[in-house]
DNA sequence: CTTTCAGTGTTATATTATCACTCGAACCTC
DNA sequence: GAGGTTCGAGTGATAATATAACACTGAAAG
């Protein structure tokens, strides 16, 4: 239940490893989790409804990338029956506020651990094949080589995406 | 209906400009792509069926990316129906033998123009938001330095994907 | 020539995403 | 606080994308 963590003492996210191990999902972790979302919306003056609040949680309470409709499921066992709008409506909020992010690749949804938007250092994306877990790691140099290559082409670049699939270091080691 | 083609005397698709202008699709041009299509297929001893030809007959005719079920919508218009899982198994084996690309961000489809697989270069993908077109831009140093970023977190990488989404030169240029 | 299996057909269903319209709550100005 | 404006959300319908399950067929391999 307490948590004896003497992983690192850096305070922020800034990456230890990008796979943590479930276990290190505190209870203290998930609620601060959640403050920084409440505080970015609150920052950029968007409100964070309880629906948003909500939706954020169940996005943040899974370690992997989850669907629209799974959020609505679960929601929906704890009391809260919602249309698929709403929860679309919800995420793409949490989506502009960027405390979650999109997988295109599985469309799905994951929470940011990394919430260096200050840093503006964007991350690419892993996803395990197996667990299913998504990890976040730097890669503002691969973005800034991407702009390269499509400003050589004429293209005017606006949105980029960088996703990986493979096996995390965990199911790698399982996998031999 | 035929073609001056001043263009270049490079025998290979391999990277003029990688938004070449609509009326360069010509139909010559486009029965040269079919059966570099057909001879990939026969070379790796998969059959090019006559289904798998319309579907990629269709993805081929389109300068854009085209989904599944505008696949099945046009083929319908020329007298063959079929089920969208037909039109699915074929983009599959069309992928399989790298003939067609996926476009994660859109769930579509396009025709490969660069046919480098010998090379083993890969390339990233421009989608322009406008005018729909997808070039694609050799990303091999890309690809290698996402590899090094996935090696760095343990992650051990299979499947890698960029798209870059924003205006292509033409539409830009348009834009102002 | 028969065995085999990749390819396809048929039907049904699952999953993901958006539209059109309305209503109410929060927020702002006076 | 009254009135106006905007934003968020509810409702019901529907579109778009993708797969499951099972049967059938024909071409290639032996």
């Amino acid at each position: 239940m307490s948590q004896p963590t003497p992983v690192s003492h850096s305070a922020d996210a800034q990456s230890r490893t990008p796979f943590p191990a479930p276990e290190q999902q505190t209870a203290k972790k998930f609620a601060q989790t959640v403050e920084r979302a409440a505080k970015i919306f609150a920052d950029r003056s968007i409100r964070f409804t309880k629906l948003r609040q909500q939706v954020f949680e169940e996005i943040a309470a899974t370690y992997t990338s989850i669907g629209a409709y799974e959020i609505q499921a679960r929601m929906a066992d704890k009391g809260t029956r919602v249309a698929p709008i709403s929860i679309y409506r919800a995420i793409d909020a949490l989506l502009d506020a960027g405390v979650i992010h999109r997988l295109e690749s599985k469309n799905a949804f994951f929470a940011c651990r990394r919430m260096d938007h200050t840093t503006g250092r964007r991350p690419i994306f892993l996803s395990c094949e197996k667990c299913g877990a998504v990890g976040e790691v730097d890669g503002q140099q691969i973005f800034e080589l991407i702009g390269e290559a499509a400003k050589g082409a004429k293209f005017s670049a606006r949105v980029k995406f960088v996703e990986v699939q493979g096996l995390c270091p965990r199911c790698a080691a399982k996998d031999t």
